[in-house]
RNA sequence: UCCUCAGUAGCUCAAUGGCAGAGCAUCCGGCUGUUAACCGGAGGGUUGUAGGUUCGAGUCCUACCUGAGGAGCCA
């Protein structure tokens, strides 16, 4: 049967129409019952007035609880005193299935509840408005660098060894053998764009980290895009442009959903390039001046991040930290030797890091050192080190944390809304 | 792994060591314009688990379990 989505029923006004969908919200006056139903595209509510319609289409309305699927047929009226402007006059309501006893009800929940009842929470208003806007900008980073000439190249999911050391790693069953969950597809990335010259993956990403905050998730997606020929500067304008063009589509596209997450969006509306740009020492600098007790030469904390990133309305740009707490692939600066040519992109409002990127170290003989001080394998690197041994390029790119992006751009106060179903520390139900 | 806080009705919470309560949800009744409606009524409890102190424990003590927030680490 043909039927109607509720976002386009400003064409059909005086019109009959059929709508299928859920009910939200019900209230009763009297002889009056008034339903909300949203069908995902919209919500739209429904009016039964009991002289108006047959005894048991009445008798539906009464009896029909929150979340009870049905398929209502009504006429289309604008009218002011509708939400939305538009209502439905029913002369039909079939319910399809009576759901008895919605354990979320319109009033407050506490997290732990909403969370075990993730599959049943997805359906509010609030957590479809993010989940719109998390599609929203993974297309948005998509038609980027498309517009930009990448080739999107996916990257395993299981891997034979480490990235980055095992530690952080999610061990799992190969038939015979050893594999684990990848943490990153940096390393192939690496690899394809040696064929291609610009690629990117995008896909989840696996970390065994016991972090318990409101930043980290298990389990969680990235983009990752990889250039050869480029250096730090060219993915640095990159990264800026990618998060401008990012935030600017969804101001554009998702006004509706930003407007029910009250995300306030002045502060978006700035975000263009270019972003200020700073050393790690002037941001150990700015740490120093708030009083901060991180010693130099080590890695920022959260806190300290939302130190430095206070100080701007841009996201900013930190580059240059010791070599000593960036990964093993990291090219050190020709100017000083004691500096990795990478960049971290700090969100403002205390979201924290959701850019990590780099200049890849192009040579052979580096790379092998930098593997042994690191105390890495060499037998699970060898496709690795052909790549610095059959035309080897400086290359250079990025990963972009979508969860985190995701809670930034609508503010929220956790990541784990930014997930359908986030994997988080000691939970992984539903 | 560590630190802090919490666990009482389906949900959110209250209860000085002395009869275990409220609001919402549910069910029944009333109301022709509700927006988390309103008004009246009803049902609903092994107070996370195990032990201990006490005449008496939801409350105090110990251990454990579960959850939340944070740290470290990270996107």
């Amino acid at each position: 049967m043909a039927h109607t989505y509720i976002e386009e029923i400003s064409q059909y006004q005086g019109e009959e129409v059929t709508i299928k969908g859920w009910l939200y919200h019900k209230t009763e006056k009297g002889k009056l019952r008034f339903l909300m139903v949203r069908d995902g595209t919209g919500l739209v509510q429904a009016v039964v007035f009991q002289k108006n319609v047959k005894p048991e289409v009445f008798e539906a309305a009464d009896r029909v609880t929150q979340e009870s699927s049905l398929i209502i047929k009504g006429k289309v009226r604008a009218d002011e005193r509708a939400p939305g402007g538009y209502e439905l006059d029913v002369s039909e309501l079939t319910i399809f299935q009576l759901a008895e006893n919605y354990p979320i009800t319109p009033k407050e929940h506490g997290v732990a509840f909403l969370m075990d009842n993730r599959h049943l929470w997805l359906r509010s208003s609030r957590q479809t408005a993010i989940l719109r806007v998390r599609s929203e900008i993974i297309h948005a980073c998509r038609d980027f660098l498309a517009e930009r000439r990448f080739t999107l190249v996916d990257t395993p999911i299981f891997t034979p060894a480490a990235c980055e050391g095992t530690t952080t790693l999610f061990e799992t069953q190969y038939f015979d053998q050893k594999a684990y969950l990848t943490q990153s597809g940096q390393l192939y990335s690496e690899a394809t764009c040696m064929a291609f010259g610009k690629v990117y993956c995008f896909g989840p990403t696996f970390r065994a980290e016991k972090s318990k905050t409101r930043r980290h998730l298990m389990e969680f997606w990235m983009v990752e895009p990889e250039i050869a020929w480029a250096e730090l500067d060219d993915v640095m304008a990159l990264a800026e442009e990618l998060v401008s063009y990012v935030v600017q589509r969804v101001l554009d596209r998702k006004k509706e959903e930003l407007k029910r997450l009250e995300r306030d969006t002045t502060l978006l509306e700035k975000i263009h390039p270019p972003f200020p740009r700073i050393t790690y020492h002037e941001a150990f600098r700015i740490l120093q001046e708030a009083g901060s007790e991180t010693p130099i030469g080590s890695d920022f904390g959260g806190t300290d991040e939302t130190v430095i990133a206070e100080k701007f309305d841009l996201p900013v740009m930190v580059h240059r930290y010791p070599v000593e707490v960036k990964a093993f692939y990291v090219q050190p600066d020709p100017q000083d030797l004691s500096l990795a040519l990478c960049v971290d992109v700090l969100a403002p409002e205390g979201y924290g890091e959701i850019i990590g990127g780099s200049q890849r170290v192009h040579d052979y003989h580096l790379l092998l050192q930098r593997l042994e001080s690191h105390h890495l394998p060499r037998e699970a690197f060898e496709w690795y080190l052909d790549l610095r041994k059959y035309g080897t390029v400086p290359h250079s790119g990025f990963g972009m944390g979508i969860e985190r992006v995701v809670a930034w751009i609508c503010g929220l106060e956790h990541v784990r809304e930014t997930i359908p179903f986030p994997r988080m520390l000691y939970r992984i139900y539903p």
